[in-house]
RNA sequence: GUAGAUGUAGCUCAGUUGGUUAGAGCACUAGAUUGUGGUUCUAGGGGUCGUGGGUUCGAGCCCCAUCAUUUACCCCA
């Protein structure tokens, strides 16, 4: 076979041992937050069914999904006059009939309609998988990365998004973050303000622009806006609450004049007191939790609360977001459900901690005592001192015999192992063996039972 | 889809107005050190200069094409 250079797909990675444990850290960390909320895990399968996923994420996000060919001779069923028109969107949902998951949100919808009876509601849930986009890749971008959800069905109390808000604060102050912003908004607010001014059904435009504002600035967001169809009056009113200042408190006293007379309005409004009522009885750890109006949130389907996590200590879009969605499981035929929910993005949380340098500096540390020995005997002499080790959950590793001990202590310094058992004729004579620690250069002489005693305490 | 930047050793990158045999650091291998690494010193291996064409006496350098990577826009995590 001819020789390939070797490469990954465009926007995708490999991830090294080193890269492997800090992922590790993140994921960890985000999942035992998860379960001491009461959420369960569950997985779903790499690739949905296309129907499942497509018309779920807007028309540019179907663009986005990676399709899977059909195994055996797929081109023979495909229509011939498609075929030849070289019409792909018509041919491919005759190739085609599998796709990556682009979200975990949607699978998670699918799951709960096809197991709606043997869950119990309120069902929480946490999931951490990949998912693919045929995007662009670009800085903090990738076409295969990890998401980390928590969603809750069955619940309407607005009680999950408040501990929605601990959690994010949990989690991200355990990781070491000590500056970052919640940001909460309610899509009624979004939907009430479309209403007063008379123009609900370019909504979507409405929140798209606003959206961009400590990126374009007013002025770009007023230029969108007149290309979108509103007008200065529009604008006018729309102003105001665009520029929204104050406190939490403060912004939805004057939302609330602004919006009296629209009840949807007056709707989102009640609901974010609520939460904040809720959060007066929990103390945070890091998170400030802000109010922002011109959070609107690409995600069409969601329905209440917003959120979207920003630190302010790097520069970096944001690191997680999520929302309430009222009907999400209405498209697979089950209606009525509400549900809420969260999401990490765990490949910007790692560049953030990266770029701080908050990983722990025990991390690179997998191994902790290599046994080197010298020779055929030495290595024999090893086994039990090596099963003994690992039986007392000291994660140990034996350097086959044959190698020169200056390659083994290499060996030893490039994994960052911190002790290591020298074993040559001597200690095979004397049953003491060199125990040596990598750090301080020193080493002494001491009996296996003794080896492990030292190890244990330290 | 639109626009820019960059492709030179395993990695990060130098390489002058076009000039002889393309360099450095790190990494790797060996030795200094025959039972001891992380420091130091010495030596060594490793390159179709992304690919194809063109200009020229001569191209890593200039021109065209192509591929790849990457950044920004759109959209999104």
């Amino acid at each position: 076979m001819a020789s390939v250079k070797p490469s990954v797909p465009k926007g995708m990675r490999d991830f090294s041992p080193a890269e492997m444990v800090k992922r590790n850290y993140i994921f960890d960390t985000i999942k035992s937050v998860f379960r001491k909320y009461g959420y369960q895990q569950i997985e779903t399968p790499t690739m949905e069914n296309l129907g499942t996923l497509t018309g779920k994420y807007g028309e540019e996000g179907d663009k986005l999904i990676f399709k899977v060919l059909n195994s055996g001779d797929y081109l023979a069923k495909v229509n011939e006059q498609a075929l030849t028109a070289r019409n792909s969107n018509v041919v491919a949902p005759s190739i085609s009939e599998k796709a990556l998951r682009y979200d975990l949100t949607v699978p998670f919808a699918r799951y709960v309609v096809q197991h709606q009876n043997e869950i119990a509601f309120p069902f929480k849930r946490f999931q951490v998988q990949p998912v693919w986009r045929a995007d662009r890749p670009q800085k903090g971008r990738y076409r295969e990365f990890y998401q980390c959800d928590a969603d809750v069905v069955g619940s309407d109390s607005l009680l999950n998004e408040a501990e929605f808000i601990l959690i994010y604060d949990e989690a991200l102050s355990k990781l070491g973050l000590t500056d970052f912003n919640i940001k909460i908004n309610n899509r009624k607010i979004l939907s009430g303000i479309a209403e007063i001014i008379g123009k609900p059904e370019l909504i979507v435009d409405m929140t798209v622009a606003i959206d961009k504002l400590d990126k374009i600035g007013l002025n770009g967001i007023v230029n969108e806006l007149l290309a979108k169809g509103f007008t200065q009056a529009d604008i006018d009113q729309l102003e105001p609450v665009i520029l929204l200042q104050g406190s939490n408190t403060e912004k939805l006293e004057k939302l609330k004049a602004i919006l009296a007379s629209s009840a949807i309005g007056l709707k989102g409004i009640t609901e974010l007191e609520t939460i904040f009522t809720y959060l007066q009885s929990f103390t945070l750890n890091k998170a400030t939790v802000e109010l922002d109006i011109t959070l609107a949130r690409g995600l069409n389907y969601y329905t209440g609360a917003i959120f979207e996590v920003k630190t302010n200590e790097v520069a970096m879009g944001s690191i997680g977001g999520g929302g309430r969605y009222d009907d999400l499981t209405g498209m697979f035929g089950l209606k009525g459900l509400t549900g809420a929910g969260i999401s990490f993005g765990a490949d910007r949380i790692y560049d953030v901690l990266e770029e701080l340098n908050l990983f722990p500096a025990a991390s690179n540390q997998t191994t902790r005592v290599l046994i080197c020995p010298f020779d055929a005997a030495g290595e024999t002499y090893a086994l039990p001192l090596l099963q003994q080790l690992r039986n007392q959950s000291i994660n140990a590793e034996l350097y086959p015999a044959g190698a020169k001990i200056k390659k083994q202590l290499d060996y030893a310094n490039n994994k960052n192992i911190p002790y290591v058992v020298v074993i040559g004729s001597d200690e095979v004579q004397s049953g003491q063996l060199t125990l040596k620690n990598m750090q301080s250069g020193e080493q002494q002489k001491l009996s296996a039972d003794a080896i492990i005693a030292e190890i244990t305490k330290a």
